[in-house]
DNA sequence: GAAGTCACG
DNA sequence: ACGTACGTGACTTCC
């Protein structure tokens, strides 16, 4: 190929570099992401240690405890059959054991989701079984059995790709393997975690993660200047409990944890366009109800109501939405006839300014953090992203200069109206991380 | 290769 | 073009 593609690229770039000027990414592109080809290309050779022997020891054991999952699983219906396929599945919960039908696929069969579980648990001592049996084989498969494969036999470590160039909104994705979906949510997901370690960087290796905290709602906060989200970030509030003190109505002092668990689901729920129906289900209140919740919400935050409104009216009439720095998304299906099709674009067009903001932010500190780590000639390595968090394996006597370094150029991306804060943990592997120094509002009011 | 499912932010 | 919350990648099943 090397001939013919030079060739191609050669003349493409006639094509395309022009639009980049017409399209108002020229600064995108020569300052973020060209200089970031070399920054990811470092993190893909760096890699992340592992330690194979204890992924194969949890693999072996899962072996055993799902092998009992399964038995449980037969004896309650009366017969083998293939747990892992969705039709056999459905058969038996809806046909055979005649539990209550959940939503219809396309295939005919009954969906057997987590969702559609959760609403028949307590029915059949089956459903219990399903879920752990679940939990279990996909972790073992998708990581346990996976990941030790993938260990380069020179380096003794993983190195994922990084794609620059494929998700919509200008976030970067991961595969070969993937290892920005690493389990972090469950028991089992922790230990799993508990097996990327630091290991070949120098003396005393650790783990350093700095994370942008709730990045999105301050860059809508930002974007929108509701006094409501502006002020709660400046204050350096818990936004969830604000949210829930709005909401319901109460001092920030009585909001109840499940009160902000809801406002929770609010504030995330917004970012993704969620309707009366999507929260109603998620809830377990009635449309109805859901619907007063969404509209007191908008009435406690007018500017997330305009912000959304402006968004959908302007992908209506440009076909594209942009983030704070011009990436453009088009999303040619605003104009669809079909009604579904039409309202899942007017979701992604209200929710790629803000993850593509994000996103941008992210880049920019990894270009300035990579720069500056080269100037100092550290040994510290950038090793992975994962959308708002990096993470960096540092000799014991560098990892709080690598700290005082993330929380000084992390929070400079972008000059906003309300502080970006960074949290840092540290430890030395990724399942085990203490919490550290994180940025305050003395930051921000220097800046 | 599509469908269903589920891991992450 | 869709399962009425956005963005991904990967696994298993099944055709
Ligand atoms: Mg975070």
């Amino acid at each position: 190929c090397a001939g013919a593609c030079a060739d191609a690229i050669a003349r493409l770039r006639a094509v395309l570099e022009p639009e980049l000027d017409e399209k108002g990414m020229r600064r995108l592109f020569d300052e973020v992401e060209m200089p970031l080809v070399s920054v990811l290309a470092r993190m893909e050779l760096n890699g992340v240690a592992v330690d194979t022997g204890a992924l194969r020891e949890m693999s072996e054991s899962l072996t055993m405890e799902i092998r009992r999952i399964e038995e449980d699983i037969y004896a309650s219906v009366g017969h083998d059959f293939n747990i892992g396929s969705p039709i056999q599945l459905s058969q038996i919960l809806f046909e055979e054991l005649h539990l209550p039908k959940t939503r219809r696929l396309k295939t005919g069969a009954y969906s057997t989701d987590q969702q559609s579980l959760e609403g028949l648990r307590g029915l059949h001592e089956i459903i219990d079984h399903i879920y752990v049996y679940r939990e279990l084989t996909k972790l073992k498969s998708t990581y346990l059995d996976t990941l030790p494969f993938l260990v380069h036999p020179q380096t003794r470590r993983i190195h994922t790709e990084f794609n620059q160039t494929g998700a919509a909104t200008g976030r970067l994705a991961s595969s070969n393997p993937n290892l920005m979906n690493i389990p972090v949510r469950t028991e089992l997901g922790e230990q799993i975690r508990r097996a990327f370690i630091a290991r070949d960087v120098g003396p005393d290796p650790m783990l350093l993660a700095a994370d942008y905290s709730q990045i999105e709602l301050r860059i809508v906060a930002h974007m929108t200047e509701d006094s409501g989200l502006v002020e709660a970030f400046q204050n350096d509030d818990d936004i969830h409990a604000a949210t829930a003190a709005r909401v319901f109505n109460v001092p920030i002092e009585e909001v109840t944890a499940n009160m902000r668990r809801r406002a929770k689901v609010f504030n995330f729920g917004v970012l993704y366009g969620l309707s009366d129906y999507g929260l109603s289900v998620r809830e377990k209140i009635s449309r109805e109800e859901a619907g007063e919740f969404i509209r007191t919400y908008f009435e406690k935050y007018p500017g997330m109501q305009r912000y959304v409104s402006e968004t959908i009216q302007r992908v209506r009439e440009y076909g594209y939405v942009e983030t704070l720095f011009g990436r453009r998304r088009y999303i040619p299906e605003i104009h669809s006839t079909n009604f579904n099709v039409r309202n899942a674009a007017e979701r992604a067009a209200v929710n790629m300014p803000v993850q593509g903001t994000a996103a941008d932010i992210i880049k920019i500190a990894m270009n300035r953090l990579d720069a500056e780590m080269q100037r100092r000639n550290m040994r510290s390595l950038m090793i992975l992203q994962v959308h708002d968090e990096l993470i960096f394996e540092c000799p014991g006597e560098e990892l709080e200069e690598m700290r005082k370094l993330c929380l000084d150029i992390m929070p400079r991306s972008l000059a906003m109206k309300v502080p970006l804060k960074i949290d840092t943990k540290t430890g030395r592997n990724w399942g085990e991380m203490q919490y550290g120094e994180a940025t305050g509002v003395e930051e921000f009011a220097a800046t």
